[in-house]
DNA sequence: TACTAACCTGTACG
DNA sequence: ACGTACAGGTTAG
């Protein structure tokens, strides 16, 4: 039961992290983390709090695993792992994804964190962290379209805003329960269903978030066809809030790893890019 | 309520 | 080189 890094970190949670001489180094907010697979099993506090190490895996892999499909993508990716990130770093993460591929979201987060977030050095190497959300806030127009954001720059920027202004607060959400949250990120413009999801499960805990984005949809209508409800073209907000409450249903409260290892099957077997 | 067009950028293909 | 196709979630109508 070892974390693999290589199928964690190209599971489409993060997009600030590369990999030299087989390190991976990765932004997470006001930090910078160095992972080796060599030496994975002397992690330091905080990067065990971020790569889950407190959760009970084999308890959460035998309770999602209620079928031939999901026991096979847990067998194939047993090193893949949901991640803790930062909240903040997340939520505009997943603002900046949406209607966007993983390329793209990655080159505008790190334009952002070049624009914005402070320069620190690291084992030898700069990095820029991320941004803290008052800088972010009072961020220019002009500056965050040369972020590549094109439509997505009025999204970035009240998302921010709405924090620094104490509108959304991460600890607050961390300690309520999936519905609440969810309601509470659904206000923010630019952050519908899937992105909230998104927050939820990648940032603040909540392992019942089940993002459906159309690649999870593809994979639950090949391996589920009949189980359940997809029926209508688009996924408008009751059928999103139907399908979500099914799949929880079946899959459990810990729906969310569930998704993850869909999600990284379908992504593999369709040969998409990842970091 | 259900559906659809518009939104921006980068990449791939011919 | 240049145009066209395409990926992708949310909002507004």
């Amino acid at each position: 039961m070892q974390i693999n890094l290589d199928q964690t970190i190209n599971s489409g949670q993060v997009f600030l992290w590369k990999k030299h001489d087989n390190i991976w180094y990765g932004v997470n907010g006001q930090n910078v983390f160095a992972a080796n697979q060599a030496k994975i099993d002397s992690l330091e506090k905080d990067e065990m709090d971020f790569f889950r190490k407190s959760d009970d895996l084999e308890k959460i892999f035998k309770d999602i695993s209620k079928d031939k499909t999901i026991k096979s993508a847990v067998k194939k990716f047993s090193g893949l792992r949901l991640l803790r990130q930062d909240p903040f770093q997340c939520y505009i993460s997943f603002i900046v994804s949406s209607n966007s591929s993983i390329q793209n979201i990655r080159s505008s987060l790190y334009h952002i964190c070049e624009k914005f977030g402070k320069k620190t050095t690291f084992h030898g190497t700069k990095f820029h962290l991320f941004p803290e959300p008052k800088r972010l806030a009072r961020a220019s127009n002009a500056e965050l379209l040369s972020c590549g954001l094109g439509y997505r720059v009025q999204f970035v920027k009240k998302a921010a805003i709405a924090v620094a202004e104490n509108e959304i607060d991460f600890n607050f959400l961390k300690k309520a329960d999936y519905q609440t949250a969810k309601d509470s990120l659904l206000e923010i413009f630019g952050i519908g269903n899937k992105v909230a999801d998104c927050i939820l499960l990648f940032s603040l805990d909540k392992l019942e978030s089940f993002p459906l984005d159309r690649w999870i949809l593809r994979s639950l209508q090949n391996y589920y066809p009949d189980k359940f409800s997809f029926e209508g073209k688009t996924l408008t907000d009751k059928k999103y809030q139907v399908l979500h409450s099914e799949l929880v249903e079946y899959f459990g409260k810990y729906a969310g790893y569930s998704q993850q290892f869909l999600f990284k099957t379908i992504r593999d077997e369709n040969q998409k890019k990842w970091l």
